[in-house]
DNA sequence: TCACATGAAATTGTATACAATCGTCAGTAT
DNA sequence: ATACTGACGATTGTATACAATTTCATGTGA
């Protein structure tokens, strides 16, 4: 009855893998080799493979057939691809609740903005509050498929890279503004501020005025 | 070196248990265990798994911890999900290629549209050709991401069923339409055309009357 | 020196074997 | 009759073992 909701290997190496991928500890271009990782958390390699594929799927690793696996390198297109997509399926929720986002929503997004305040040093911490923040807004939606879609994106990553690039405005500051637009509760406002929100993360975006 | 682009257990495995579900052999609800699909297929069950945790990601089946897999239900609202996701992913291609789809593609659509009118009664040979027509405008915005989100969405199922659907017109004539609208080369009129081509697919959409 | 063949080591791909968990269905007490 | 218990079978979760492929170093010949 304790282990009422236990997890299994693979999930745990799933998070362990993202984890060590996303603090840097394994460095892009650097193989994965899937024995390796199964001693290193003493299981064995078949949790491995499967937690390797799913990370695969998010756009983390890659792997080559025969040759292996290896951190995928993220390079300033892949930034301003995630950033695009994440945009428009934010826009598309947004738009599907007609601008309004109940107050429970509101609420949670407030909290979160207010824990960015002491992590700006700690990147890690700050990709999981943005990923937190934003998933509000796509879960206001209602639609499952579209937080799935939006979640095995593979967004971490390139979202982590951004915060290092981005140094004009805190992170806490720009989700505080993108939050006061979303409590207006107006379409086309909030629909502005999501592109302003992700143009500003990569020069890319603006340079081609790309109208999402 | 006959075999220079053989492919894995798994992609095979995965194209059968897709196929299946989609030409109705393993239907709605029914369990699928990874020892019989092993022993059907002749194979060990480690490539089974790895299969359906992938067309799991697809969203085709659902797994049950320590109790199963099986072929998910494709509910009305699943439809009307993966027809606004599909939806809003072609717009954004569209608009990131500012309307201006390519010879070369254009003629590969109007080869696709050709090959449909013979297909009408051959639900999975026209589900595959509906992909591949779709998948033309995604391409065309080179944003891999975009197409690599658009291809795992699983959208295959739902698109099937809404054949059963659509009584009104043939699956060529309203592709036809779609094509003529992407040869004029202006972007409203192809984004007007995509959510035209979506809404026709399920009422629930008319219904709610969504702005994609 | 360079191209190419060759073979061993390492790694992935696949198969088999074992462990843990869950569902089922008698059986029993209330 | 019903609710609970417990053991059995079936299925998934995990570990180990083997096969196939690639890589890399080494050696050989021109």
């Amino acid at each position: 009855m304790a282990k009422l909701n236990y997890r299994t290997l693979r999930q745990e190496v799933v998070d362990e893998i993202r984890q060590k991928i996303l603090t840097g500890e394994f460095k892009e271009g650097e193989r994965i080799k899937e024995n390796e990782i199964a001693t290193l958390f003493g299981v064995s390699r078949g949790p491995v493979r499967e937690a390797l594929r799913q990370i695969e799927q998010e756009g983390l690793v890659h792997y080559e057939r025969n040759v292996g696996c290896s951190v995928a390198a993220i390079t300033q297109k892949d930034v301003y691809e995630v950033c695009l997509l994440r945009a428009a399926l934010e826009v598309l929720s947004v738009k599907l609740c007609h601008g309004k986002i109940s107050k429970g929503t509101l609420d949670k997004m407030r909290e979160s903005v207010q824990r960015m305040k002491g992590m700006e040093t700690d990147l890690y911490a700050l990709t999981q509050e943005d990923k937190f923040f934003h998933n509000c807004l796509v879960e206001e939606a209602q639609v499952s498929r579209l937080k799935h879609t939006w979640w095995t994106m593979g967004s971490n990553h390139a979202v982590l890279l951004c915060a290092h690039q981005n140094g004009t405005k805190t992170h806490y500051d720009q989700h505080l503004e993108l939050l006061q637009c979303c409590e207006s509760g107006d379409t086309a406002k909030i629909v502005e501020a999501i592109k302003a929100h992700y143009n500003l993360k990569t020069d890319y975006v603006q340079r081609t005025q790309l109208q999402i």
